[in-house]
RNA sequence: GGGCGUUUAACUCAGUUGGUCAGAGUGCCUCCCUUACAAGGAGGAAGUCGGGAGUUCGAAUCUCUCAACGCCCA
């Protein structure tokens, strides 16, 4: 059997995918010993993005890992139906074939909606698998499904009937192109570059006026006062005063408010109080008239004089700045930074209005669950995000549910004449009508733990899965979804949902700035899988992803990741060609350990050693310094050093030696494939049926490698690295004097026994990495004339090259050693000099040192008795 | 305005409870197509750890302060 000369992930990916699918290696029944993740439902519509295949990969890691540990894993997928952007993406659609939203009516509409959500639903599900997710696909979700429709008008039943659901008359944020209002965490604020208009404002009965600083003048139709600080001697006998609103010419009042800031412009404030949170409250305190002066779409409507109506807030504005400048009332213009807020979804500035709509009490259900993130039942992953937790739901506000759409979960209240009716179902008798809004997406996906279970209903899945253990999502949903789905779990079923949640990285651009369509700089991860293969993407996007923050991402980053798989394909490929019928791969516990020689040793205390971090690591969520620890021993441990020095038993007669490192070099590999196939499942899949045997599993299937502590050797791992260094000087002196590495040379070593039986243990190995053509060493042997010098851990290593060396480059080599290992000296040296040093610090450090410098002393005089004797 | 972060090599980042003249990947320089791998191998150069002060025998690491940048909230 041989692997092909190279890897062809498309074909692989497909074939092991489709195996895993077909037996059903991702599904969940047993019923104990359970560790699941509910995936963060994407947008059902929407299409794979890279955030999407860097979260969805840690998700996949963190299950695949578990399973092979003997977890019995439910990885539960589904999608949400985004009312807003769905409503949004189906109205114009329509509206490009000439249907009108409004004319067809809500029925119909829907239909349409569910038509656009099975043609454009299964993409992303497709794309999930196509990067590998072991999601148990039997259980796919949907928010919009009969049973969980059912479940999120449960929740609100409750709530309303438990008190926390109340319909009010407040601000909002209004989008006036969505025509729906959103809630506070769906606006977001830009630095804007606008302007300050200082409008004069004629007090009445006087020939004074006041001067009020807006950035909005165009709200002026609708003012209703100005307000000043009570403190504030300018104007204290202005107080209780009238103004004449310019253009509207309209007298109101001069109040006081605690709220206005004397320092802002002039200290005076116009009062709009139907278009602005704070003049809302304002107004309530000092009952001012409230005029709201603009339609759902914000043009001005018939409470401003005719000349403005149905004018686009931005045209009015221009028209009013005119009028004042005509009227001699426009003070100054000046230039004025400040942030606006815009939908998220529809990126039109947001206009505060006045509206009724469906609230939710949140102070109450914000209290438990800020406990247990206290008292560490929830663990945040980074930790630090406890604190914008803790912010957040200290100050929360009520929740803006309803909204002005028909996509998603109609409230369940009914109305007739004064009557109101709340229930799961429909009131009995005629002339009800249901209430026309429907809920807020997040009030279906807050649920999503208990819903996608079973929930209201009394099922076996949620005793099996709930409390589901892990959540991994991005920090942008951290209020919009986690702390949310935390009080719905405490609320509804009394438990936590969760008990880790693992905050991911946001994937930006190589210059830092978001991934967005608009910009066009938002790769097609499909496209990547293609050119790279999904597990180098894979492997690429966590070996860059940093613990906590963003991840800076180009295209080139991959190439990290696709080199590594190709180095795992390389070696193995490598290994299996060497196996051939006269050899038998013995099992770990069947090779004979006569028959393992230091480099055997060393290799497997550096696997064991390998197999302990990655497991530190794992389970403390630090999943790329797990990959970095398992790339750094494959590559350097196990393919530049053990490979290397297997070559020599390997190419030799003694089938015995061949088949104790070629069993060695499986075995490692084994568990190199195993420790990396939660990362890389389709390469590790592929390369384990090459070399597993009749007895094994599938990978997916198999159980996760064990530390053997017995075999972590410090001793063997300080010989080895001691070979490797006598190795790397050699190889230094050839590569710095310009000799050609195939130049064979002889090698000499003279230092303390100790080393001297070291380098007689393992003298083959200088042979075949170095090209040394003979070996000589002992404790009191002979510096050759004419060679080149190095000191290796109080070893001096000669190499007799006369006639190929320079001996000013030698001098040079020499000379720059000597003063590298001067530095350490000094710096140990100014250490133990000092008597503080010497008294306070503890007795283990203080000989540490002074060992360290005697070694550097004895290596440095070395180095200069070298140094004189090539010189005189 | 309030909160949370970040600042270490040209770039992107590690750096555990303070204790090996500071590490990795990429890039750069030199050499090598040596039969696993040029998507590779060998060697090398490169950093006053943002500035300043303090604690300590000892600070990239702890404290204070200043600065720059980023994010979130109002």
């Amino acid at each position: 059997m041989e692997l092909p000369k190279s890897y062809n992930p498309s074909e692989v990916e497909v074939k092991w995918y489709d195996h895993w699918e077909k037996n059903k290696v991702f599904s969940q029944n047993d019923s104990s010993n359970t560790f699941t993740i509910m995936i963060p439902p994407p947008n059902v519509t929407g299409i794979l993005h890279l955030g999407h295949v860097l979260n969805n990969t840690i998700q996949d890691i963190l299950i695949r890992k578990e399973s092979m540990m003997g977890k019995n894993t439910l990885w539960l997928p589904g999608t949400d139906h985004a009312s807003i952007a769905t409503e949004t993406k189906v109205t114009k659609k329509l509206l490009s074939e000439n249907i009108n939203k409004k004319e067809i009516g809500r029925e119909k509409f829907i239909e349409h909606s569910w038509d656009w959500t099975e043609k454009y639903g299964g993409i992303i599900i497709n794309q999930l698998k196509r990067l590998g997710c072991s999601c148990d696909w039997d259980r796919l979700n949907f928010t919009m499904n009969k049973e969980y429709y059912d479940a999120v008008i449960h929740a609100f039943v409750s709530l309303y009937n438990d008190g926390y659901i109340y319909k009010g008359e407040r601000m909002i944020n209004w989008d006036p192109v969505g025509l729906t209002a959103v809630s506070d965490e769906e606006v977001f604020y830009k630095e804007k570059n606008g302007k300050l208009w200082h409008i004069k404002y004629p007090i009445k009965g006087s020939n004074d006026y006041l001067i009020v600083a807006t950035t909005r003048p165009e709200t002026m139709l609708g003012d209703t006062g100005v307000a000043v600080n009570p403190s504030d001697s300018r104007y204290n006998d202005l107080i209780g005063k009238k103004i004449i609103l310019p253009i509207v010419n309209k007298e109101i009042p001069i109040f006081s408010d605690e709220y206005v800031d004397k320092d802002f412009g002039t200290g005076c404030v116009k009062i709009t109080p139907a278009h602005d949170p704070n003049d809302f409250e304002m107004a309530q305190r000092n009952n001012l008239e409230i005029i709201n002066i603009m339609n759902e779409n914000a043009s001005l409507n018939e409470n401003v004089p005719d000349e403005f109506q149905n004018l686009d807030r931005f045209e009015a504005r221009k028209k009013i700045v005119q009028r004042l400048e005509d009227l001699g009332l426009l003070d100054k213009i000046e230039d004025y930074k400040h942030k606006v807020g815009y939908s998220e979804r529809t990126d039109v500035i947001i206009e505060p209005r006045i509206s009724k709509q469906w609230f939710m009490k949140m102070k109450e259900l914000a209290k438990p669950a800020l406990k247990v993130v206290k008292d560490k039942k929830i663990k945040f992953h980074p930790s630090r995000w406890e604190k914008i937790y803790n912010h957040w739901l200290n100050n929360i506000n009520d929740w803006c549910i309803s909204r002005q759409l028909w996509w998603g979960h109609q409230i369940p209240v009914w109305y007739k004449n004064k009557e109101i009716y709340c229930g799961v179902n429909p009131p009995d008798g005629d002339g009800w009508t249901q209430d026309e809004d429907v809920l807020d997406t997040w009030f279906s996906s807050w649920i999503w733990p208990l819903a996608t279970l079973g929930w209201p209903n009394k099922t076996k899945d949620l005793d099996k899965f709930y409390p589901t253990q892990d959540l991994v999502t991005g920090p942008d949903i951290i209020f919009f979804w986690v702390a949310r789905m935390i009080m719905a779990g405490l609320y509804f079923k009394k438990e936590i949902p969760f008990s880790n949640v693992y905050f991911t990285s946001i994937i930006r651009d190589e210059h830092g700035k978001k991934m967005s369509k608009s910009l066009g700089n938002s790769p097609d991860p499909i496209e990547l899988f293609e050119e790279y293969g999904v597990d180098a993407v894979r492997v690429s996007i966590l070996l860059i992803a940093p613990q906590g923050t963003d991840v800076l991402f180009s295209v080139d980053r991959l190439e990290q990741g696709r080199n590594f798989m190709n180095k795992l394909w390389n070696s193995s490929r490598f290994l299996m060609m060497n196996i051939n019928d006269d050899i038998n791969i013995k099992t770990f516990e069947k090779i004979e350990i006569k028959n393992l020689e230091s480099i055997d040793f060393w290799i497997i205390s550096k696997m064991n050693r390998t197999i302990d971090s990655v497991n530190n690591q794992l389970s403390s969520y630090k999943l790329n310094e797990a990959i970095k620890t398992i790339y750094n021993f494959v590559w350097r441990d196990f393919c530049d050093w053990y490979i290397e020095f297997s070559k020599i038993r390997m190419y030799g007669n003694n089938n015995e030696e061949k088949e104790t490192t070629l069993s060695v070099s499986v075995y490692v590999l084994k568990n190199i494939l195993q420790l990396l196939h939660p990362y890389a499942p389709f390469i590790t899949e592929e390369i384990w049926s090459f070399f597993k045997t009749k007895d094994e599993s599938i990978i997916v299937q198999t159980k996760w490698p064990i530390v053997n502590q017995n075999m972590i050797n410090n001793e063997i791992e300080e010989e080895l690295s001691f070979v490797m260094n006598i190795i790397s000087s050699i190889r230094n002196i050839k590569s710095e004097l310009n000799i050609s590495p195939k130049k064979e040379a002889e090698l000499i070593c003279r230092g303390p026994e100790n080393k001297i039986n070291i380098i007689n243990n393992n003298k083959k190995y200088f042979q075949s990495l170095t090209k040394i053509k003979s070996i000589l060493f002992g404790q009191e042997i002979n510096k050759p004339k004419q060679c080149s010098t190095a000191v290796v851990n109080d070893v001096e290593i000669f190499l007799p090259l006369a006639g190929l060396i320079d001996i000013d480059k030698e001098i040079n080599r020499l000379k720059s050693n000597i003063e590298d290992m001067k530095g350490r000296m000094n710096s140990v040296k100014k250490k133990i000099d000092n008597k503080n040093f010497i008294n306070r610090a503890p007795e283990d450090i203080v000989k540490h040192e002074k060992e360290k410098f005697s070694n550097y002393k004895n290596d440095y005089d070395k180095l200069v008795a070298n140094l004189e004797s090539l010189i005189s």
